[in-house]
DNA sequence: CTGAAAGCGCTTACAG
DNA sequence: CTGAAAGCGCTTACAG
């Protein structure tokens, strides 16, 4: 592979030339650019960012380590981290931790030993003993969808109470007063936050949520199917589960099929997270859906603010209901028009006869 | 960030015995080694990756570039090469294509100039100049899933041929004989060998597949609606469609919904590649199963065979039909035990009593 | 505007 | 077994 000697060679010039070409310093005459960039193409040369790295001290590479790239909320996530650093000229390297500090922390050091610019983390369950060091040590980082409480890092985030909020009141208006919920693994954020939104949602209903009406899950579907499996088994089964994520209700999904009762009927299903597949599930699933693209851009502008010098900002924004009809709505009254209806953007704001937190699917 | 001079003064060696040390040379006394871990301790010192690199002109990384990590089916396929990967002791670099050629080539020339050790492709539509270049110009490459035809590098793919058989053959028993499918872009290998197996399964049986009932997708959802829609306003519409991926039958069942038609009564419909989600969508959705973690740690063999200078090989897998119920048969019978039974791990090779090929989805 | 030279943090023949 | 030194491919003060 050609190197900056090669080009400088061909060119007739210096390799300091050369490179000031190939970093458009203004100091350098026409002439010698022609030269050097007629070279450049002839030789096919490609700098080298292994050397261009070790000598200006930075990768404008971002790491992104996640919790589980299998989940879509994650696989979205990590999609628009990708195009927006793309946009801003960052390359990103993403490690999927698998719900696992180990793999957390073999992440976290493999991208330090990389010399990557900065960090984007959803950090596994409590945090990995690396990844805290490495906050400490000052690495420039970001926190996406969860955080760990006291470590000094922006958070990128969704605030899923006021969703939480219209969910039970529309399962109370449904008639349901026995409601569980399937947890994330405490030590999350988003694992400890939804149960706490949603045990604060039944006090405003004047309903409890007893211990046995708390599933604790990892996020994976397996944990779903179990805790499903348990509240089954209780004497008095809860009329709704609620899972903390979109996986966890697969696994719910799985384990009521497998009694054979029925999803509104005979029990009601919600998730947190909203993914295209809810559309068509049977029944389709009334999700929370948090603003996940918007959620990675804005990580993606703190973090490259960190690097560059700006000072980052911590971003919150708020998730929404969507109704469909897993909690025992009848389904929406639609007509069926033979052409489809063109499709219509969201209007970026509300009109005042919108207002209405809660939002109607589309489907 | 201390570096191996540090660690070389700390210890009182030269960073030469640093250097042997950190990589296990055999020539170092005891007590050198000693002193030199103490100091590495001490510092919390981690060899910077950059400066090795670019020293032994080696990254130990990997580059894979798949053509859309939205897909359920590339999520998964990436994450069996990373965890081959890692375990193999290199990393991988994703980029995301959005099955659009630029980004394709964006990518492979910033993984190139990353000099990473070798590439991971499925190539988008024709593949990218820049990614036909690498593979002329020597860079180890694997193809993962689709391939470019006369492009000398190992293609490591599932076969559907045998797959697609059997659906055809699951189709005609129920007495269908209009079939449409929804293909991907001719200029993929899988998006026009998708084609050719259907058709060929369907001359079998004395079917022809006339250009109506080929709809031309580009595996994204909206493409798989639009045909579908296409589909249904035909004179003669079919009874049957295939969606040659996942997205595009997700596409199709919103097309055949906003109609107000029901699968399978209505219409029957089934894809390729297989998805948890089709266990719960409304109907269960008939579909071609690669082995994908298979296919993803093979494909990351054969690459690191061809990096450290072993032979590569090209591996072909077999797909596998799962029946459900969006072609039109009725629910297979099953008991609904109290207890779940225990996971069964599938039998390494299938007994003379299972050798039929079509193998019933366990919900 | 240009080039010679130093140096980023490593590894590795080479000499001892 | 150990260290001094060269060199990987760049960038960038410095001198001219």
């Amino acid at each position: 592979m050609a190197s900056i000697k090669d080009v400088a060679a061909e060119a007739g010039v210096s390799v300091a030339t050369v490179s000031r070409v190939l970093n458009d310093h203004p100091s350098v005459s026409p002439d010698a650019r022609t030269r050097v960039m007629a070279a450049v193409q002839r030789l096919g040369y490609r700098p080298n960012a292994v050397a261009r790295s070790l000598r200006t001290d930075q990768t404008r590479t971002l790491g992104l380590v996640i919790s589980d790239v299998l989940n879509p909320y994650f696989t979205e996530l990590a999609r628009s981290v990708e195009e927006e650093a793309r946009s801003l000229g960052y390359s990103v390297i993403i490690g999927n931790a698998d719900e696992r500090p180990e793999i957390e922390d073999h992440h976290v050091r493999t991208l330090l030993d990389r010399r990557i610019d900065g960090l984007l983390v959803s950090p596994t369950d409590g945090g990995s003993p690396g990844m805290l060091d490495a906050a400490r040590a000052g690495t420039p980082m970001v926190f996406v969808d969860r955080w760990i409480a006291g470590v000094d890092v922006p958070v990128v985030r969704a605030d899923g109470r006021t969703a939480v909020r219209d969910l039970v009141a529309h399962l109370h208006g449904l008639g349901h007063r026995r409601l569980a919920i399937i947890a994330g693994p405490a030590a999350t954020t988003t694992g400890s936050e939804r149960v706490e939104a949603f045990r604060e949602a039944l006090a405003a209903h004047g309903l409890a949520l007893p211990d046995a009406y708390i599933g604790q899950g990892d996020f994976q579907a397996e944990s779903g199917r179990r805790a499903t499996e348990r509240f089954l088994d209780l004497a008095e089964p809860p009329e709704v589960v609620f899972a903390a994520d979109n996986l966890m209700a697969l696994g719910a999904l799985d384990a009521v099929r497998a009694r054979g009762l029925r999803v509104p009927e005979d029990i009601a299903l919600a998730a947190f997270d909203d993914i295209p597949w809810f559309v068509h599930t049977d029944p389709p699933i009334t999700a929370i859906a948090q603003p996940t693209g918007e959620l990675g851009r804005a990580a993606v502008r703190a973090l490259v603010d960190r690097i560059e010098g700006r000072p980052p900002q911590s971003v919150t924004l708020p998730a929404r209901l969507v109704v469909r009809r897993s909690c025992g709505e009848p389904p929406p009254v639609r007509t069926t028009p033979v052409q489809p209806p063109p499709e219509q953007p969201t209007p970026p704001e509300p009109t005042p006869a919108q207002q209405s937190p809660v939002q109607r699917s589309q489907s």
